[in-house]
RNA sequence: GCUCCCUUCGUCUAUCGGUUAGGACGCCAGAUUUUCAAUCUGGAAAGACGGGUUCGACUCCCGUAGGGAGCGCCA
């Protein structure tokens, strides 16, 4: 519970996304950060919704964010908070600071700001708003304009951020304007919130992307005009797509169920993810104990990482290989039904007995990059007879090989049936034929798969059974 | 345009003034092998550029170039 901080108090971290599109894979790690970063100092990790945008915000996008979050296995502490249940409070902070002289009404219209921006940017300057109404008397606005609420930010001097992540980091005040806190309709606006909800719910560490490094700015001056500490910050760099330039959608940011639909395993997810932009010497695959363990806000670099969909597959095929059957076998059904024809292979994959599939995967796992691959890879599995060969498997099978089939059938059908058994008679038949191993094992293959490629065939045949695999056999081979 | 940030193999990264600049993915080759994988071995592959500081710079400072983020009565 102690911990050496100068505050000395415990951990709180949060994840608060606005719900207006899926979780996706930047907003994926952020929330991994921060809820490794609670688990590692035995914190707290708390999630907001950040839902004031009525318009954009929707229950399909906040259900799609519990959903993702859930599926990665980060769970947070508490209930949700949704920010559009605070408007009182965030309208009674802005009450508070127009009390301490540190806000005020500004009367400018949209058209004014627009003609103030363009002005600022003709003359080489931020493209600011100039401070009209700071010291105006509110007696001057034109009638029947509603005043938005400003904050008075200091003029002069600079305003200091101290990030675990991006260092020290220094903004001049005259760069930040006067922001609104409180629009002329009365809803507080996001920076105001922010400050309000993070503060009230004490959160101690505020860890999200860099593309918010000047809100913590204009945060801080919010912070200091209310006398409230500021959070320890930590931005962290943003994930970029692999041309360097902004994630797009085909280049991996997709929402985290699109990766669930495509077959990637959450602890694969969580390890690449972790991975970009964090590191831990020169460890690549992390337990989840171990990545609480070892996490920290300075093994955080500043630099933004590309996404890299082969390194996630490598990972994720790590991940299936060292996953134990049970466990995978329940995670092949429950990702079954996202699949393509997914409804259609789960009925097939029952008709034809889960348990083979479970058998099956021995053999599977080591071909698969994801769980999409291993469904594939048991096609043979809920094959129908007569099998439908692919070109190169209607190749293989000459006259000669199903002639030799056929000649290998009966041996076969005495046999003991085990992959060990079925080997041991299958090679001795190879040598008395005089043909190599592969000279029977692949018209085999063929016959039994209706590929060239696939697992050993003699796993093949102990996994389909007997009948099924001698049916299948018999299917192409002639007397 | 203005403010801030970034720059080590193709990619993710280690290095915290002295290393043959290490690892991982990917790639190539070999071993193994009934196919394909998996596995093992080996290989090619990097400090953006230019100045300083220093006995010595990937590491510190300045500049240039390139890249990114932000600049709303959006979040």
């Amino acid at each position: 519970m102690s911990t050496g901080t100068s505050q000395g108090s415990k951990v709180v971290t949060r994840f608060a996304p606005s719900p207006t599109g899926f979780l996706h894979i930047g907003g994926a790690r952020t929330a991994l950060f921060n809820w490794l970063y609670a688990k590692h100092t035995g914190g707290t990790f708390l999630l907001r919704i950040e839902d004031t945008d009525r318009e954009r915000s929707t229950k399909e996008a906040i259900a799609a964010i519990l959903d993702g979050l859930k599926w990665l296995e980060l769970d947070w502490d508490g209930e949700p908070l949704f920010q559009s249940t605070r408007a009182d409070r965030h309208r009674e902070v802005v009450e508070e600071l127009l009390r301490r002289g540190n806000a005020y009404r500004c009367y400018c219209t949209p058209e004014e700001l627009e003609a103030m921006r363009k002005e600022a940017e003709a003359a080489g300057r931020p493209p600011v708003y100039n401070g009209y109404w700071r010291d105006r008397d509110p007696s001057e606005a034109p009638p029947g304009v509603k005043p938005a609420i400003r904050l008075k930010t200091p003029r002069t001097g600079e305003t200091v951020i101290v990030d675990q992540v991006q260092g020290r980091v220094v903004f001049q005040n005259e760069n930040l304007d006067d922001l609104i806190i409180l629009r002329s309709d009365g809803t507080p606006t996001y920076n105001l919130a922010v400050v309000v909800d993070d503060h009230d719910m004490g959160i101690t560490h505020v860890i999200r992307g860099v593309d918010h490094l000047t809100n913590a700015a204009r945060q801080t001056q919010i912070y200091n005009a209310m006398d409230w500490d500021v959070p320890v910050f930590a931005h962290v760099p943003l994930i970029h797509g692999p041309d360097g330039a902004k994630l797009s959608k085909r280049h991996g940011a997709l929402g985290v169920e699109a990766y669930r639909a495509m077959g990637y395993l959450p602890a694969a997810l969580r390890n690449y993810l972790v991975r970009l932009g964090w590191s831990h010497g020169n460890d690549e695959i992390f337990s989840t104990q171990q990545m609480i363990d070892w996490f920290d806000l300075d093994g955080i670099g500043r630099s933004p990482a590309r996404f890299d969909f082969a390194k996630l597959e490598d990972l994720n095929g790590h991940y299936i290989r060292n996953t134990p059957d049970d466990e995978l076998l329940a995670r092949i059904r429950q990702a079954l039904p996202e699949f393509e024809n997914g409804p259609q292979l789960e009925a097939r994959f029952a008709a034809a007995g889960w348990e083979k599939l479970a058998a099956a995967l021995p053999s599977l796992k080591p071909r698969a990059k994801t769980l999409k691959d291993l469904v594939d890879g048991a096609g043979y599995l809920i094959a129908e007879r007569p099998l439908v060969l692919d070109e190169k498997a209607a190749k293989l099978l000459t006259d000669e090989a199903r002639v030799l089939l056929g000649r290998l059938l009966p041996q076969l059908e005495s046999a003991e049936w085990t992959a060990g058994a079925l080997e041991s008679e299958v090679r001795s038949f190879a040598e008395r034929e005089g043909v190599k191993l592969g000279g029977i094992a692949q018209p085999l293959r063929a016959a039994l798969t209706g590929r060239t490629v696939s697992p050993p065939v003699f796993d093949v045949m102990a996994v389909l059974g007997r009948e099924e695999a001698l049916a299948r056999i018999r299917d192409q081979a002639s007397a």
